[in-house]
DNA sequence: CTGAAAGCGCTAACAA
DNA sequence: TTGTTAGCGCTTTCAG
């Protein structure tokens, strides 16, 4: 444990241009962050000098020695302006909200990871509001932020929680979802992947899948099993059984074994999951059955997580660009707030063909 | 896509006292959020009167009628405080900021969950600063933390930033290190952990064993190969190979190839694994070099990650209370920020004995 | 019991 | 080219 804090944060002697007159108002020897005011006095200008040199438009208004002066007195100083109070005074925080389902998943912790590098990199603050779990004790995204937002990142996955930030008219843009009701979307080609499973799939020459269906109620998991029945029905495939399955290994093993329990008249010899972990569960149903992978049954996945390499055999699975969805994400946001006009973005993606796939037995 | 915002937003009538007359100085139309003024001209009372009542400490000071009435007015306003101005004048944000090796990880995705449940049920926000990769780019973590902050919240795999932390005298709270130098201190019984695993194993009858060591420099991990060392020798067992791995399944997969590969003078019976990911690649590993698990060689893992229980054989492993230690760490800052002494905590973790150990062959 | 007023640190219009 | 000034919305004495 260290001592004290506040102590020994030695404060630069007083530049003040009176002589030793501590700060106004001070009323004990607290050290304080320095403010503007202070960089004035150390360099002998007014505190709208300051403003103006460190706000960069300095330009044709002071003199290139007086900006210099300003700034090596707040680098000695070790001046960081107030957010606050330049927040209040502008009315914008350049701060948006992310809104997704608790960053446990690797997808959106990615999300999050490409939202933060383009905000950031704008000067930009992202914060994020974890949607579901955390739905009953913040019933508010307002109050979790903490500060008055300039717009709002929400994935398809939290529609419960989009009432409450509509109406706010704040610019809005959805991830992942068929929502029009906002300023910007960015979609990834989800239809197309489960088109690469299903044509995968269907060279191999399977004709009666199994669909482990994710049992959460959200746009991509709907259109993945559309995609999936589409592009099966229209390559002389068909869906033989729907599953619906918690979204979890568990959920997947369950799922799945009751599609590969030996009974039913048509019994698939390949099962398409709408997410790793659904296909990890189904690795572990079809060897529990004493089914082999993928010489007797065929499994896929969705998304490329760790999972779908860690396991045996490794999934074939479709890999999402979920960063990228964040950094469009952010760069929506900010076209919407600058003003500019965004362009609906539609990321690609790609089957990653891998062991857990093969020709029909 | 919606139309243009900020119209339709209806502002309630104006219930100004003196007739009409616009907020002063309101130069266009535009709608504006309620600000307390607002209120108060709508409950006809003074703004002071607001603050009282909607900060909590009116009684004795406010009549319950008026202060009821402040209420109703703040509620058909939609009034919310400005945090921005609250700030500013408390020179307080009640906001922390968490710094942790980037949210990809399902342990510090859990360690945010649980320090978000208990800083917002304080009325606390928590801020995320993902120290590793995105240090090249946000060098500076108070920048990325767009406001002031009251404290810091840090796991010790990110000692680089650490550095930076330091010295601005805010309360710190560090999480999962021996790092004597702040205010409180919340750690995870690694080194009991590491023992359990040792005892497991040597109750089975191992005694040559393999320690695939995650490469990187933090403190939980150093501790976890001198825990495991100790265990083993105090019960007559030895760790006879050292190999460091890159802490993912691929790391794995290599280290425990090396490791497990035919030739050497003692082959080990058994592979300690510093986390999940390793572990599931030395399954891999011994997969292909034909060794049946356990049978022929046991894993174990550490975190129980959602990869435990997804591979096959399940990997022994032991469960770290993630979420709690976040929630503890949370619970600390605001020990220290509000001036009670927080007491050191140390987390129990817990051995799950599941398939990927037996009995030496 | 309630109102008036100061001012947190900053930006930007306006003066000098 | 630089300084003065008026607030942004809120909390908190201090008067009434």
């Amino acid at each position: 444990m260290r001592a004290s804090r506040g102590e020994g944060v030695s404060v630069p002697a007083q530049h003040t241009r009176d002589g030793g007159t501590p700060r106004r108002h001070q009323t004990a020897a607290r050290s304080a962050r320095p403010t503007g005011h202070d960089v004035a006095d150390a360099a002998g200008v007014s505190q709208a000098t300051v403003s103006l040199v460190l706000g960069g438009k300095w330009e044709g208004r002071v003199s290139p020695r007086t900006a210099e002066a300003v700034r090596a007195a707040a680098r000695t100083l070790g001046y960081r302006p107030n957010l606050a109070a330049r927040t209040l005074r502008l009315g914008r925080t350049r701060t948006a909200l992310l809104v997704v389902p608790a960053l446990t998943g690797e997808f959106f912790a990615a999300v999050h990871q490409g939202a933060v590098e383009v905000a950031t990199s704008h000067d930009f603050g992202i914060v994020l509001y974890p949607s579901p779990e955390g739905i009953e004790k913040t019933p508010d995204p307002f109050a979790s932020a903490r500060t008055a937002l300039d717009g709002v990142i929400a994935s398809s996955m939290a529609p419960d929680a989009l009432a409450t930030l509509r109406g706010e008219g704040l610019p809005l843009v959805m991830l992942d979802s068929d929502e029009g009701d906002c300023d910007a979307t960015v979609n990834v080609d989800i239809a197309d992947g489960m088109r690469q499973v299903a044509a995968h799939l269907l060279a191999l020459g399977h004709r009666d899948v199994a669909h482990l269906a994710a049992d959460v109620d959200s746009w991509t998991f709907t259109a993945r099993a559309e995609a999936l029945a589409h592009a099966l029905r229209a390559g002389g495939g068909a869906v033989v059984r729907t599953e619906r399955a918690a979204l979890s290994v568990a959920g997947g093993l369950d799922a799945a074994t009751r599609v590969l329990a030996p009974g039913s008249a048509r019994t698939p010899t390949a099962v398409v999951c709408d997410d790793d972990l659904l296909a990890a569960g189904a690795l572990k149903a079809a060897r529990r059955l004493g089914l082999r992978v993928p010489e007797e049954v065929s499994v896929t996945g969705f998304d490329d997580l760790t999972l779908a390499t860690a396991v045996e055999p490794e999934l074939t699975t479709v890999a999402l660009p979920a960063q990228r969805v964040g950094a469009a994400g952010m760069e929506a946001l900010l076209a919407v707030v600058e003003g500019r006009p965004p362009r609906p973005v539609r990321l690609p993606v790609r089957l990653l063909e891998r062991g857990s796939t093969g020709p029909r037995p």
